[in-house]
DNA sequence: TATGAATGAGTGTTCATTCAT
DNA sequence: TATGAATGAACACTCATTCAT
């Protein structure tokens, strides 16, 4: 009769990731301990190593599923969206939302990377993505416009171009969201349409000069429109 | 005669604190032990609590005077420079510069401040005065150009284009430099180059069409120009 | 129809115990987890604790089935071996063999007994046996020839020496058998052989001339012959 | 006024080995608990890794020491003894005595030994020695007697019976001593002069026969005497 | 000002054992 | 007879902090 919540192994293991990813973020990957873990979850602490080699499979466990999670949904976006204009809005909302809904440990990645010691940073993996989306639209767009392929510094200046003022201020925004908004004395809409604003001023604007002086404006299927 | 190398107690307070920040940097505050700090400083343990309340007495020290030091260039910065274009690349060097040599305990602040649990981030303590520095000169451009003192809204909306797209991308580049240069695979001038130049055509570029569209094209004594 | 290789009670029990005995040897008793045993044995954990109350009662187990296992060849050796000179060699054999059998638990039992807490060690179990064996042998032959019962620090003394310089050799030739190889740098049958001589001018050296000072040089019906 | 017991490094770190050697003869290395050791020490358990890095640390300064004491006693006791028969009981107690009063330490090194995954058991660095020390005067003899040097099989057919029928009886009377009185029923007396006895019925016996077997009957300055 | 010694409270991890099915 | 899930009690080791000198 009663749905049995115990003895579940895959609703226990999704529960002690949950809350593993609210304590990391609230209080750091350091500052969370395997019992504080076991307590919050409601589980033995020995369990947590029934399901996870360590704390750090934790993290990586976390890692994986988000990055994972992000890549399917960032693919799926570039496929069936039209950078037109008026679509901005649109895909902005997309892409804040994904990365919101991993707000959380997408915070715990950005504080890892920021150790000097640590070696490949997974803000990385998941920056690539959505670098390697725009670029490769980009890319598209000249080909068919005649242009020949991207020179490697013209790579390397989009590259850091799109990572500094495209994907970095978005992440930005969502893991220091509520900060902001605290500090700013801000509701939650006011802050988020004040960076949509700064965003499509800065980062958007920039995108559509760039494509008006290689003269791409009119798109094969509709892409990107700029006035 | 005395060569007074030990003894000093200025001297050895710099070295724990100098120590630290490397430390800090490197394994971020939880994964720095004071044994780590003692034996790098070349000092017993004992002897960082004679100087420090505790460890994190260490770290309040590091951001306090980081913090100050921030503020004293700003402020003679923003005094003594004009905000020609063709300075833009001077002021951007004199900032960068700044945080960069405090890049380390900049770091600890990001990872800090990056904890759901922390009240108040000191890294607000830091933003607020560069975007204190351009809000106010901008504020005086327009007091003497006639228009009046900017509406709630607007300052909300400086606020965060000033946040998102102007201080952050800045300690984002300081901080994420190294791993930057390693993952795509550049040099430190290429990075630096290619930064200035995406910094350049998003939040310098939004700034000159803001005052241009705003009518501000001649500056009293000779301050930001926009062609 | 069936092909009876899983839920076969006595053979699950069997497969225990035999991983169990070999894991105890390499690592020890407690250096060896239940679930090391569970996986070598290819059976869940938990079905260990349907067979045996505890991880001890795996070991008791095995102690009582060893030491059954030596009795019973010990018994029916002592009763159809004459103990000629010649059968020395046949002898040694099949006592060697008999204990390198279990060599693995014996030697679990050896690090048993050598904790000073232990109160009633089992080594002493097989080596009463042993022990036993011979002396009522030789009581046998006193018997015979005329020599009233042994005293009791003659007893003691035949105790003392078949512990000491009988059983004790034999039961470490065969757990140090492998670490000698290595260590002496010789072959198994090397090894073997140098160890025999040693017994055969020590250990049987000694109940020879002890038998002949005794006047026992004719054997009743073919026993020990001195020369 | 007071002689200050605590504060004293050596003192407290011998405390600590001493505790440690007790403790791991009483319930084997994998028995013994660091906590353990440290409220039996009196001290912290953290001052415990304050002066070993960790427990196997522990376990090798024990063995270390203990190799280097017994050692020194042995190169001394052969260097000023004369292997007179009459001197065999002397011998005996020097040798016995000095296992002796390391004798907890040598019963954890047997336990050690006995686990198969050990790959260079610390016993044979005990063993080496005292074999060493008897290999070398015999060899001295032969060389004085116009023997030529030993042929490998015979230094290896030596090497096995000094082991097994030499150095490994001695030490299993040291580490069983206890269990044999209760067992057996002796007082430590009764024990000591009985396996004396034994001892010299079948080592000491071996090697007098093997000498005069040689023609070894007179000693240079008064060694080994057959007769 | 400086240090070696000492400590209390953790901290990740392990393991024998049991439960529910 | 068999299993996956769950647990409590350890356990080796760590670390910020303090004491005595």
């Amino acid at each position: 009769m009663a749905t049995c919540k115990k003895r579940d192994s895959a609703v226990t293991r999704a529960r002690i990731l949950s809350v593993a990813e609210r304590l990391f973020a609230e209080n750091g990957f350091d500052g969370t301990r395997v019992d504080d873990i076991a307590e919050n979850a409601g589980v033995n602490k020995a369990l947590i190593y029934y399901y996870f080699k360590s704390k750090d499979a934790i993290l990586d466990a976390l890692f994986t599923s988000a990055i994972q999670e992000v890549i399917q949904v960032i693919v799926s976006t570039y496929d069936d969206m039209q950078l037109q204009e008026d679509e901005i809005e649109r895909i902005f909302d997309v892409l804040v939302d994904l990365i919101g809904r991993k707000k959380r440990i997408v915070a715990v990645m950005l504080m890892e990377s920021l150790k000097a010691s640590n070696e490949k940073p997974h803000l990385f993996k998941i920056a690539d993505y959505f670098i390697g989306g725009e670029v490769e639209t980009l890319e598209q767009l000249f080909k068919h416009k005649g242009h020949g392929v991207l020179t490697e510094q013209e790579r390397k200046q989009m590259l850091v171009t799109e990572f500094f003022t495209g994907i970095m201020p978005m992440i930005n925004y969502v893991v220091y969201s509520e900060h902001c908004q605290k500090h700013f004395g801000m509701t939650r809409q006011e802050l988020r349409s004040h960076f949509l604003e700064a965003f499509k001023m800065t980062h958007v604007a920039y995108h559509m000069s760039y494509l008006k002086r290689h003269g791409v404006n009119e798109f094969p299927e509709g892409h990107i429109n700029t006035e």
